[in-house]
DNA sequence: CATAATTTTGACTTCGAATTCAAAAATGGT
DNA sequence: ACCATTTTTGAATTCGAAGTCAAAATTATG
C-alpha cells in the first residue's frame, strides 16, 4: 500500500471512530494538500490543476465528502434557499403549484423552504424565520398586509407575489388576468340569455376572490344586468354546496347563472343544484368557476371555467425571483397571463 | 439623549450606511456588553440577569436583530431543518399531508425543505442535497431503493417512511393497515353477493399499490372468489376512466365490483361506468377506492372507501422523527393505523 | 539558460453565533 | 463587615468552507 492510500485510510478510520463527517480539512489532510485546494476543487471554475483536482476528488469520494452547505452559506452570504409561502385556509389549487415550483428551483440548484399559513401569528413567525434563515428570496402565494410586505423591502429580500399583486406601487408579481377571464365568462353567459346572476364569493379577506368577483360585477354592470345576488362562501366544496342549497331552497331565489370565485366551490354549487334543488344543469341553471382545477374537468362535472396557465405562471415567478436574487438592482416587474376559457357543459 | 441611546443610533446608522444586517456583535457594541451576553439573551434558559436581558432585547429590537440561523446551525450542528420528500408522479393525496406536516413541524420550530421527485436522477440529487444541507431528519413519502435508504443509515440521518415500510429489517415508518382496510372493502362487497371482481392497480413500480392490491387479492382468495380481472392504471383519474371504459366496452368483460388502488382512480372508473358504459352505480356495478381523498366524499360521488387517518399519521411521523433527532439511540419504530371504512353509495 | 509571465498553491482570515472557562459581581450567612 | 457561595459576565475558541494574497511552481520568451 502506498503512502498516499495509507494516509487516506488512516483519516477515514479516524472519522469513523469519532463518528464525524468529513470536512474539507479532512480531505486536505488525507490528500496531503491544503484546505484551500479542496475548496477550490469543488468550485466551478476554480483555479486548480487537473492533477490536483483528480487527486482531491478521489479522496473526497473515498471519504464521502460533500461541502457543508451551511458553512458555505455563512461565508458566501447565499443560502440557495428560497421560502415558498402558501395560504392553507384557502382551497385554491396549490399542490400543483408546489410541484411546479420545486421542479423549477431544483433545476437551478435552489431549495424550497415551505411555510403554510393558517393565521396571523403564523405570518409574523414566518417573517422571522425567513429573516433568520437568510433565505435568498420568497415566493408569496398568500395574502399579506402592506406592512408585512415592507418587511421584505426594508431588508431587501427579493420576493414575488403569486396570483396577487399590489394595486399601489411597484412589486414583483405574477398574475392571471382576472378581469379578462371573468369578462369571458360573463359574456358567455350573457350571450346565452342569462338574466339572474348569483355571485358566490370566497372568504371576505381574500383579495383573489375580491378581484374575481369585482371583475365579474363590472362586466355585468357594463351589460346593464342588475338582477344580482351575492353569496359568501369560503372556497371550499362544502361552502359552495351549502350556500347554493340555502339560497335556492330557503331564500327561494333562483338564479339562472352562478359565477363562483373558484372551481371547487363551483363543483359544490353544481352538486347542490342537482342533488338538493332538483335542478338540471345547464338547462335550469348555469354554473361557472375559475382556476382550471383538475376535478373541474372530470366527466361528472365538465365545468365551464377559465383555466390559469399554472406552469407558465410558476416558471415566470421563479424566473423573476432568480433574476432579482442575481441582480438586486433590477426594477420590479408585474407579469400578467391570460386565462384560457374552457367551454364545459355547465352553461347553456 | 443619553450616552446609551447615542451609541445605539450610531451603530444603527453605521449598519444602514453599509447596508449590513445586525449581528450579535453589533448589538453587543450598541448595548455596551459582550457578544456572549447577546447570544445568551436569545437562548432559552441562558444564564443571564433580568436587567441585562431587557437591555439587550431593547437594543436588538431597535436594530432589527435576529440571530443568524445559518451561523447557529454551524456551531450547534443542528439545522432545525428537515427534508420532506414526496413522489410527484403518483396522484396519491399529498397536498393535505404537506399542510399537516408543516403545521406539526412549525409547532416545534422546525422547517421543511421540500423535495419532489420525478425520476431517478432526482433521487440522487436529493440525497446529496440532504447531506449538504445538514438536515436533521427526513420524512420519506416516496419509494426509495434499499441502497438509497442505506444512504441515511450510514450517515445516521434519522428518517421516517410515510405510507410505506420495509419488509425486511427495522426502520421507522408510519402506515395504514392496508390488508385490514382491503379486507373490510372486500368483505363488504362479498356480503352483498358480488361475484366478478376487477382490480384496478396503480403504477407497476408503486409499492403502495402492490400492497393494496395484494391485500384485496388475499382476502378474495380466502373467500374462494376466483373470477378476478386485473387492470393496470397509474393512480390518475384519467387512467381509471380509460381502463374501465376499455375493459367493459372493448374486452366485453363486465365485473360487478371494481376495487381501485386509490380514490381518484375510483372516481374515474365511476364516471366511465356511468357515462361511457351506461351502467348504474351501484345497481349494475359497485366501486370502491382507498385513501379518503376529499373529492371522494363529494355528493356526485360518495365513494365507498377506506379513509386513512391522515392527521394522526402525519402527527406520528413527525413525532417519531423528532424523537430520533433528539435521541439518536432510540430503536426504530413502525406505527400502523387502522383505516376507517366509509360506507358511501357506490356499493350495493 | 536566464528571466519574465503565468498558473497553481497554501497560510491566514472571514462569516456569526454558541460555548467553555475563568474572572467579576451579586448574594447569603454569620 | 467579612468570607463563602452562587450567579453573571466577557475573552477566547469553535464550527466548515471560501476568498485574499503572497509565495512557489510552472510555462513562455528572448
Amino acid at each position: 500500500m502506498k503512502d498516499f492510500e495509507k494516509q487516506v485510510s488512516a483519516v477515514k478510520q479516524e472519522l469513523e471512530d469519532n463518528k464525524q463527517r468529513a470536512t474539507s480539512y479532512d480531505v486536505a489532510r488525507a490528500a496531503g494538500v491544503s484546505q484551500s485546494a479542496v475548496s477550490r476543487c469543488f468550485k466551478q471554475g476554480g483555479s486548480i490543476s487537473k492533477k490536483m483536482r483528480e487527486r482531491v476528488q478521489k479522496v473526497a469520494v473515498e471519504l464521502g465528502y460533500q461541502p457543508n452547505a451551511i458553512a458555505r452559506s455563512l461565508i458566501t452570504r447565499r443560502s440557495n434557499i428560497v421560502a415558498v409561502v402558501i395560504n392553507n385556509n384557502t382551497n385554491l389549487y396549490y399542490p400543483e403549484l408546489l410541484v411546479e415550483l420545486s421542479r423549477d428551483f431544483n433545476k437551478r440548484g435552489v431549495h424550497m423552504l415551505l411555510f403554510t399559513l393558517e393565521n396571523e401569528s403564523d405570518v409574523t413567525n414566518m417573517l422571522d424565520q425567513v429573516w433568520q434563515y437568510q433565505v435568498d428570496g420568497v415566493i408569496l402565494a398568500a395574502q399579506l398586509k402592506d406592512t408585512q410586505l415592507n418587511f421584505f423591502s426594508e431588508r431587501s429580500i427579493p420576493f414575488v407575489y403569486y396570483n396577487r399583486t399590489t394595486e399601489s406601487g411597484p412589486c414583483n408579481s405574477v398574475t392571471c388576468d382576472v378581469a379578462e377571464g371573468e369578462r369571458m365568462l360573463v359574456d358567455h353567459l350573457f350571450k346565452s340569455k342569462h338574466k339572474r346572476f348569483c355571485l358566490l364569493t370566497g372568504p371576505a379577506d381574500s383579495a383573489v376572490s375580491k378581484k374575481r368577483m369585482q371583475g365579474a360585477l363590472e362586466r355585468l354592470h357594463e351589460l346593464d344586468v342588475d338582477d344580482i345576488q351575492i353569496v359568501a362562501g369560503n372556497y371550499s366544496y362544502s361552502s359552495g354546496y351549502q350556500q347554493i342549497k340555502t339560497l335556492i331552497l330557503e331564500h327561494q331565489w333562483q338564479p339562472d347563472a352562478i359565477i363562483c370565485a373558484n372551481d371547487i366551490m363551483a363543483l359544490g354549487a353544481y352538486d347542490a343544484a342537482i342533488k338538493e334543488c332538483n335542478l338540471s344543469v345547464p338547462k335550469d341553471i348555469s354554473i361557472v368557476g375559475f382556476d382550471g382545477a383538475e376535478p373541474a374537468s372530470w366527466q361528472s362535472y365538465q365545468l365551464t371555467t377559465v383555466s390559469q396557465p399554472l406552469e407558465r405562471m410558476a416558471d415566470a415567478a421563479v424566473d423573476i425571483l432568480m433574476q432579482r436574487i442575481e441582480n438586486s438592482a433590477l426594477p420590479p416587474e408585474k407579469r400578467v397571463f391570460s386565462g384560457v376559457f374552457i367551454k364545459g357543459k355547465t352553461c347553456k
